[in-house]
DNA sequence: AATGAATGAGCATTCATTCAT
DNA sequence: CATGAATGAATGCTCATTCAT
């Protein structure tokens, strides 16, 4: 096996069983990952919580990376589909009403095992399978660049790029700094408040502050 | 040595020399965690980098924790000086300029080897309660805290709390995923200048949403 | 695996090869005890003579103290076995024959690997309680406190846990001696004859004392 | 300094503060090796106690082991004192008083720091200077010998020497049992009851055995 | 002499991975 | 396919000892 399928899964479940164990197997990583961190993560800790023979979890896949690079996969896969019908191209009417909704959506999908997300894309070293990782991200970024272009226009020209670059760790780096510092936070009608200020605020046309007094200034 | 101990250093150093190497390792410490991460930092290759001994490494850091630790400590420490300065009480007349002096700096600081700061932050938690670092991050947060409170009065009532963390975290991520993914843009003024557009968005009355018509919408 | 299981074996071997694996390893042990003393065995070197990798050795042994404490137990559980037969309650029809019947029994028995057995047990006391062999050790104890208060009346009272633990150490020893440091005499009718003695006269009435003169002087 | 004289003192101290330092130092080890055992004592625990550097240890003994080896030799060295008095040949006129005395003097010296001298004798490595030590013990046996000698006559032949060997093999490990196992038993006089019954019924001419009825038995 | 900084061989132990059954 | 026994390179760390100051 060359190098460079390290982290590719070993082979296709052909029978339900072993996709059962396949599924058993990624819900212990998981589990362990958030308990213990990717440094203390051993495959024998997975196996054991999984219920199953080290020998049956290296038949499905071929390293500890491979472990990780499939969560980290499908972890990004269901990020797409649930911004991807978020942000599918529609008219915009409200814009403000749509970031909200963006926000909140971003909300509950960063807010989900946040821990988990963060040992995936932190500490998790950064993997040859990653490519695909990427291309995810590329394409989450694509689709909110193409909304905001749609519907937003600035009085001073801006790089969008880096507009959504910004906007999409902004958020995501909140959301997890909250879910894992201010917990009671999460779901309160406020928290998502304050993400829509900071993503709408930003998102206004800027010349706005050179037309009116420095705002809020007592 | 009990328990609690295993992240504090072992000794002072009194000689010249010894302090020195303690410096040396610790220099070393950082190239290797950048290179390595925490994961593969090894206290051999930190000694050999260093060009000591693995028991001179010992001598002053009883664990690999020890130096993460010492690391981490020192950078908080910088962190409160360089942003001390920036945030002391004073009469603020602009506040548009004020919020762009304090992202340059901290753009500055988070700008200043962010892949060792990034190492260092994702092992904090795994870290004996650092209380230095964490006595450290509450000023900061209470420093900026202060200085809104006393420029900024909003329309609604916000928890001012909640949104320095959001402001903190949000400007930390952006400026190391930006350093870390789009280095290029460093040093810009346009991504300076984003940033700040981020945060003055975010603290301008929030009531003007509601007076104006959805801005920018095409 | 917490603090008080460090000196307990770690998994129960479930093949036939696992299990002579173990009994390979004790035997390794057992022999590097010898020839190097506690300090001097190294797991490496026990594996090395075992012929297993120091992997498999860990396997089952969670550390050095687990070796000695599994060799401790095996012993003490042998020694038993071979003491009860003796010291099982019967009839005593000649108590001068029955203790040269015992001090036979232990001469044997301490005379077995007697290196291995000082090792085994100047170690005994820094192994985390080892209840087993203590229970043992006090059983045997017992069973020979029984038997002599079942066989014997003193003129004087005496304390015959005091008796019991004395002659037990007192033999013990004599025997390690000299097997260590006489063992051209192992074996020899006069050695048990002396030891025999030892016994005997200790558990004569001591009132004997009084009614003759002094024996024995010139 | 060859392989021969790893043991040895390496210098005589010519000062009286350099005295003092030895003295200081040689308590400190005796102290360390009590709490800690042999294998848990460092030469840099040592000289913490003594407060003096580790540099200055290893001026005053090249070694671990020469400092057990001295620790050892004045131990002897006492023993031999304390022992060479009680028997100096003399006149013997009760035998009986005479192992009393004897066996109240053995429990004095092997009482003193009885956990020691075990680590001393049993877990220390037999080194080289042993050879001292097994000169010094050589000794006592033949002053015992002598006294026993002088003093008794057996109905039957005995081998004098393993008489005496027995003998003090079986009081130094009563003793130091019962110091380490039952402390509260010191000093009664109970406890030096039982070894001089021990010592004088094992000296009691053995054909007793033969011309009375087995005694004590009920 | 005294100090303590520096050394590095050597040890116990872990854990991803392979392979015989 | 499943099991778990076996592997061994690699790691963190200790401690007796040396040596520069």
């Amino acid at each position: 096996m060359s190098a460079r399928n390290r982290s590719a899964p070993r082979k296709r479940p052909r029978q339900e069983r072993a996709k059962a164990t396949v599924e058993t197997i990624l819900e212990a990583a998981a589990h362990v990952l958030v308990t213990s961190g990717y440094e203390g993560t051993t495959t024998k800790a997975v196996a054991e919580r999984a219920g199953v023979s080290i020998g049956s979890l290296y038949q499905y896949f071929p390293s500890k990376e491979a472990l990780v690079a499939m969560l980290l996969e499908r972890f990004h896969q269901r990020a797409l589909e649930v911004l991807a019908d978020k942000l599918a191209p529609h008219p915009i009417t409200d814009l403000e009403q749509e970031v909200r909704e963006l926000v909140r959506a971003l909300v509950e999908f960063y807010g989900v095992n946040p821990r988990l997300q963060r040992v995936l894309l932190e500490q998790a070293p950064r993997i040859g399978r990653l490519q695909v990782v990427q291309e995810i991200e590329a394409r989450v970024e694509s689709l909110v660049q193409i909304v905001l272009a749609q519907n937003l226009e600035f009085e001073r020209p801006r790089n969008l790029g880096l507009v959504v670059f910004i906007i999409i760790r902004a958020l995501r780096s909140a959301v997890w700094a909250v879910v894992v510092e201010r917990p009671e936070l999460i779901g309160t009608p406020e928290f998502v408040e304050e993400l829509s200020a900071l993503i709408l605020g930003y998102l206004r046309p800027q010349g706005d502050r050179r037309k009116h007094s420095t705002p809020g200034v007592k």
